[in-house]
RNA sequence: GCCGCGUUCGUCUAGGGGUCCAGGACGCCGCCCUUUCACGGCGGUAGCACGGGUUCAAAUCCCGUACGCGGUACCA
């Protein structure tokens, strides 16, 4: 049988970096094996809908380079790909399971519920459920009359579908991450199937999806491990195959826990997908970053795009413990995928980051040479523009930390060197000529080389670092250099 | 509380009975290169949670403890 995987978010916000994880191994691990990569839409929670969500989550996996084979918009044999559009498939199943005597009718309110459990907790039980002993007491299918049951479904009742957990059994099923895995049914509630409002619930969603769809693997999420034994009991009631289960390591927060949205921005960590495209990191750094968190090749290789990943990737070679998220590691990657572009693939980018600063490009050799000179020093894309801002524009402000530089002999030396490159031809305005120039002035004040770079260096760019100086120089032109060296003394004398 | 799952340098990880006084990467520190800042090169720092077994031999297998995380909803 083809391997079929599904990435299944819910559309309660946009796709943060611990989806996009589990989509990315969902895919790694179909790709690998030559399968197909399916997303489905989890809206069964009307209240935590959100407007746009679906639309992000499809742009996200794109960005990244995940090719959806199958999905809401994008089609295919299993439709449709929206759980809120097959209610009627759910409602047939949780009738078949009541039928079959795998699921009742219940009617209780919440609050009748509520309160049950707060009578045993008083009573002594810490942690009541719904459960084979309690149900008993409730108002169900099970404890009412037949010909009541009917009459209030009949009436239009409010009831929910629960499934008939039975006691005393333990459900056990291999993880292919987490080896054999067992669970007692006493300790599980009678799990609500089909809520009160028609939707059905996670868990039958999701069984009678899976089953339907002929997923083959389910790879998501360890918070999920605890809802695994309800899915084996419901496809044990069905009395269909399992697909193969495998739960990921979470994402963990540096100072511990899972990383949630409310921790990733208290610690600075963007959190969505959407803010790492705005955020203009490179999109091969993430995936490489996040297929890492919890996975490894086995051998000392890091770095691999998304085609070399699905080559490697393996569910055996997934670690167990939680992994904490590293935003240093990433900006690594970053940096390295930044030198590994060509200057020909940066050049789109950067020139509208460029323009969108509301700079002038002169021309695009001008701009091939800016990003040359930066290419080694950047990390991340709008590092061009913000490094390399001075290019286009004099600079407004000096860096107070360079400035502190600045000393009293500065400006003699300035004006030594600034006379000197006056008196260059034209053509001889040029990095190594403009070089020679510094050896020569710093020898006849008889000072360092710093004492002449740094004020230069701040003259120029504002900053006190930045790519070669005499390069930049002779891109920046001879009468915009004397300008600003003119500025400076000016200003700082 | 109960149930489940974890635990190798600060972090991500390799390693699955002897080849490990534990390897790589990020970070950090130092040196070299560059008469600047970076880049790069070289080197250093630092870890098998703890306690019992099993075994000639344990980071590796078993048990327990501690700690961490997840779940415990008509959320997913």
């Amino acid at each position: 049988m083809s391997v079929r995987v599904r990435f299944a978010p819910s559309p309660t916000g946009f796709l943060h970096i611990g989806g996009l994880r589990t989509a990315l191994y969902n895919y790694l691990f179909a790709r690998h094996n030559g399968g197909k990569f399916i997303l489905r839409i989890e809206d069964t929670d009307q209240s935590r809908y959100v407007e746009n969500a679906e639309q992000d989550i499809i742009d996200s996996l794109e960005w990244t380079g995940m090719v959806i084979d199958e999905g809401p918009g994008k089609g295919g044999d299993f439709g449709p790909y929206r759980q809120s559009e097959r209610k009627d498939l759910y409602h047939k199943y949780a009738k078949q399971l009541v039928e079959e005597g795998h699921a009742y009718y219940a009617f209780d309110t919440v609050d009748e519920i509520e309160e049950m459990r707060e009578r045993l907790k008083k009573s002594g039980n810490p942690s009541p459920k719904y459960d084979a002993i309690t149900r008993q007491s409730m108002k169900n299918s099970l404890t009412l009359p037949q010909d009541e049951v009917k009459k209030r479904l009949d009436a239009g009742e409010e009831y929910v579908v629960r499934l008939k957990v039975p006691r005393r059994e333990t459900v056990k099923f291999e993880d292919e991450i987490r080896g054999v895995v067992s669970f007692d049914t006493d300790g599980l509630d009678d799990q609500v199937l089909v809520k009160s409002d028609g939707m059905p619930t996670y868990h039958l969603a999701n069984v009678v999806d899976d089953h339907t769809m002929e997923i083959t693997h389910v790879i998501r999420g360890e918070e999920w491990l605890s809802s695994a034994p309800k899915h084996i009991l419901l496809y044990n009631a069905f009395g269909w195959e399992p697909p193969t289960l495998a739960h990921l390591p979470l994402i963990m927060s540096p100072s511990g826990g899972k990383l949630s949205k409310r921790k990733a921005e208290t610690e600075g960590i963007p959190i969505n997908t959407k803010d790492y495209i705005s955020g203009h990191y490179e999109s091969d750094a993430l995936v490489n970053f996040l297929a890492y968190l919890g996975w490894s090749p086995g051998d000392d290789s890091e770095i691999h795009d998304m085609k070399s990943l699905s080559e490697l990737f393996t569910l055996d070679r997934v670690s167990k413990g939680g992994a904490v998220f590293n935003h240093k590691k990433l900006m690594w990657y970053n940096e390295n995928y930044i030198r590994e572009h060509s200057i020909a693939e940066l050049m789109p980018g950067v020139k509208e980051l460029v323009e969108a600063e509301g700079f002038e490009i002169p021309s695009d050799e001008f701009l091939t040479k800016v990003i040359e000179l930066l290419h080694e020093r950047v990390s991340k894309v709008d590092e061009f523009v913000s490094m390399g801002a001075f290019f286009f524009e004099a600079p407004e402000t000096y860096d107070e930390k360079a400035v502190k530089k600045w000393k009293d002999d500065s400006p003699v030396i300035l004006k030594t060197y600034r006379d000197k490159i006056e008196a260059l031809p034209d053509e001889k305005f040029e990095a190594v000529t403009l070089k020679d120039k510094i050896k020569e002035t710093i020898e006849e004040h008889e000072v360092g080389f710093g004492k002449l770079m740094m004020p230069l260096r701040l003259a120029v760019s504002g900053q006190g670092f930045g790519p070669e100086l005499t390069p930049a120089l002779e891109l920046i032109g001879k009468q915009e250099s004397l300008d600003r060296i003119d500025t400076i003394i000016e200003k700082l004398a």
